[in-house]
RNA sequence: GCCUUCGUAGCUCAGUGGAUUAGAGCGCUUGCUUGCGGAGCAAUAGGUCGCAGGUUCGAGUCCUGCCGAGGGCACCA
């Protein structure tokens, strides 16, 4: 925001330390991290021990001379800061090694609450980066049912998407659930053989009862201790009849092939349905089966190409033996098969191909996957033979892993049922805000407050699995996650409400630009600073979030700036301020707040109520 | 064995090269509502940043080793 005030200052160190043969090192910037007044920061450490090992000038310790170069270069500086030439300056000052320079305040303020109002939804959005990524998540089996650590991947992958999206890159955003294997197999074998022609009324349930067949399913074909060889003999009965299933899928049988039509169209409506809860649009869909196939011709690519190495005539697999082939002499991406000696694919088959097309029919620049920590190996293995096949887009591959999410009793586990489904978890939240909602405001028409409790809840679940770094497990507990109080989604939404509420009073919203004429020559208080200050490192906080590929930066930067305000609102009463040129100020300030936390909410894919 | 993630307050976690005194939330203790909605604010207590070396003017942050925990290592996904 002060660029050219900085690129000025910047000019006259230089000048001065080339004058005096002073060994100058590269200047970093950043903002003063005192409260009460703001500008922005710069130290002499590094030219301080630059000098020092050059053994030039006074033999003083690293940070008296760093001082006394701060000193000096703030002399010259505030002389021409007299003559008018550094224009929103107020002062300048060299502590401890550091030079403070500090704007005059009433600029700063109007420059950022300007730029806000004026910006408004668009408050932050960096410039076009002309590059295209594409992000994969939410990649849920069909014939099961979503779950929470599903949950954690959408949202995950989703708040990665818009970051990036707002940050100036063109995104697409990728699905790809796996919809075939043995799990499917299972379901369809129990439904075929006990169930056929049944069907649960509603999406969720229907899809949750896929769920519920897959536990019975595995409970029969489960080898048990101690069974009796009447058991022995109807469990393998099953399993042959399972087998017989899979092979019939295989060979495109009729009757297979459309029962797994319909049941896997259950699991994609329950999914759909899941995602337009979370407000998710997916804009390609790459199911399993339909990379499955065409993933065989790149087999023979990579043989053709001496990537891979054809075992297959010893009766081996199809291998990349990834070390050798990059010429590393220490083992680290190992080799893994990318063909089965019988000639079906896996997993790196599919992902190899899939990668491909990303590339080739998408444009893709950068291509980001959000999947399970556990993963990673796969997906280095995967970004090196991309690598030797000769994609340049695989230094800009991406894995974003995250910890699994288990629960306090242990893992989730679909073969045992033991889940939490999201479904559940999404009910639960909008029941108890409703409760809240009830005690706490009575004033709501009772046809708001179910949108209202959704927007809070589902804010709530949503900023609990944002809140932890990506890498971290979590262990699923309701009530943290559906907490209202402290570090919570809520707690933001809320800072929100208050902003809304005193625009409302006052009869400003959506006329603000009435308040134009104030220019903050007040005396701010620090409460007011400290917001200003917040709201003006949004900008960059996006930037750094959709750099990084960390949702968390966002995460944290939304409570930070709700904290703030909350401070702010308890402190400074702006309805009862009797300047109207200072009230009219923090007005607009207020306004320029409640823009920034609907900005951060809504790239962190929570919502903003009017009222809660 | 090799690779990888991690170890910060009683608990859950931020902070990953520079600024007094390492920060939040929960929990504990205590104030604040005749004020724009208290899902809030303010204050207090609580830390040898796993251990030991090293690099650096400067290390919770980088490097090495050790201890401890999780995850991964060719025909599952």
């Amino acid at each position: 925001m002060f660029q050219k005030e900085q690129q000025l200052i910047e000019e006259k160190i230089k000048e001065f330390c080339k004058a005096n043969d002073i060994a100058l090192a590269e200047l970093k910037w950043q903002p003063i991290p005192f409260a009460g007044e703001w500008g922005f920061a710069t130290s002499f450490f590094q030219t301080a021990a630059n000098e020092a090992k050059l053994g030039k000038g006074s033999k003083l310790p690293v940070p008296q001379k760093a001082q006394e170069i701060a000193e000096q270069v703030k002399g010259i500086l505030r002389l021409d800061a007299q003559d008018g030439s550094v224009d929103g300056i107020s002062h300048i000052e060299a502590v401890k090694g550091y030079l403070n320079v500090y704007f005059k305040t009433s600029d700063y303020a109007r420059r950022v609450v300007d730029e806000v109002l004026a910006s408004g939804l668009n408050f932050g959005r960096g410039a076009a980066k002309h590059e295209k990524v594409m992000v994969e998540y939410a990649q849920p089996n069909t014939h099961h049912s979503f779950h929470i650590g599903h949950a954690r991947n959408t949202l995950l992958g989703e708040v990665l998407a818009r970051l990036v999206e707002f940050a100036g890159f063109e995104t697409i955003r990728a699905s790809y659930p796996g919809d075939l294997g043995l799990g499917v197999i299972t379901v369809m074998w129990i439904y075929d053989k006990k169930y056929k022609g049944q069907e649960p009324e509603g999406i969720h349930e229907r899809g949750q009862w896929l769920a519920k067949l897959y536990v019975e399913a595995t409970a029969m074909l489960e080898k048990k201790e101690g069974e009796t060889p009447e058991e022995s003999a109807k469990r393998e009965e099953y399993e042959a009849e399972r087998r017989e299933m899979y092979r019939k899928w295989d060979a495109g049988d009729e009757y297979v092939r459309n029962l797994w039509h319909v049941t896997r169209e259950w699991s994609l409506d329950e999914l759909r349905d899941v995602l337009k809860m979370l407000d998710v649009k997916i804009d390609v869909w790459f199911y399993e089966s339909e990379v499955d196939e065409p993933s065989k011709a790149i087999v023979d690519e990579l043989i053709a190409k001496d990537i891979a190495t054809d075992e297959r005539p010893t009766g081996g697999a199809v291998i990349v033996k990834i070390d050798e082939k990059l010429g590393l002499t220490k083992e680290k991406y190992r080799t893994n098969v990318i063909l089965r000696s019988d000639g079906t694919t896996l997993y790196l088959t599919k992902d190899l191909a899939l990668a491909k097309v990303k590339f080739e029919q998408y444009h893709v620049d950068r291509s980001i996957y959000v999947v399970d920590t556990r993963q990673s190996m796969h997906f280095q293995q995967a970004f090196a033979i991309l690598k030797l096949w000769g994609f340049p887009q695989s230094e800009k591959c991406f894995h974003l892993g995250y910890g699994f999410v288990s629960l306090p009793e242990g893992a989730m586990s679909a073969r045992r049922g033991r889940l939490v489904l999201f479904k559940d978890v999404a009910d639960e939240a909008v029941k108890r805000v409703l409760a809240v909602e009830t005690e706490k405001s009575a004033d709501i028409p009772a046809e708001e407050r179910e949108k209202i409790a959704y927007q809070i809840g589902m804010g709530a679940l949503t900023y609990s699995m944002l809140s932890v770094d990506n890498n971290k497990d979590i262990v699923f507990d309701v009530n943290e996650a559906l907490s209202f109080d402290g570090r919570t989604g809520p707690y933001i939404q809320n800072a929100y409400v208050r902003a809304n509420s005193i625009l409302k009073k006052s009869k400003v919203e959506g006329q603000t630009s009435d308040l134009r004429l104030s220019t903050f020559d007040y005396e701010l208080t620090k409460h007011e600073i400290e917001l200003i200050e917040q709201i003006s490192r949004f900008p960059q906080t996006v930037e750094q979030a959709a750099l990084e590929y960390r949702p968390l930066v966002m995460a944290s930067y939304a409570y930070d700036l709700a904290n703030t305000f909350h401070s702010f609102y308890h402190a400074v009463n702006v309805m009862q301020t009797e300047d109207e040129g200072t009230r009219n100020g923090r007005l607009r300030l207020v306004a320029a707040a409640k823009q920034t936390i609907e900005n951060a909410l809504r790239l962190l894919d929570i919502q903003s109520p009017d009222v809660m």
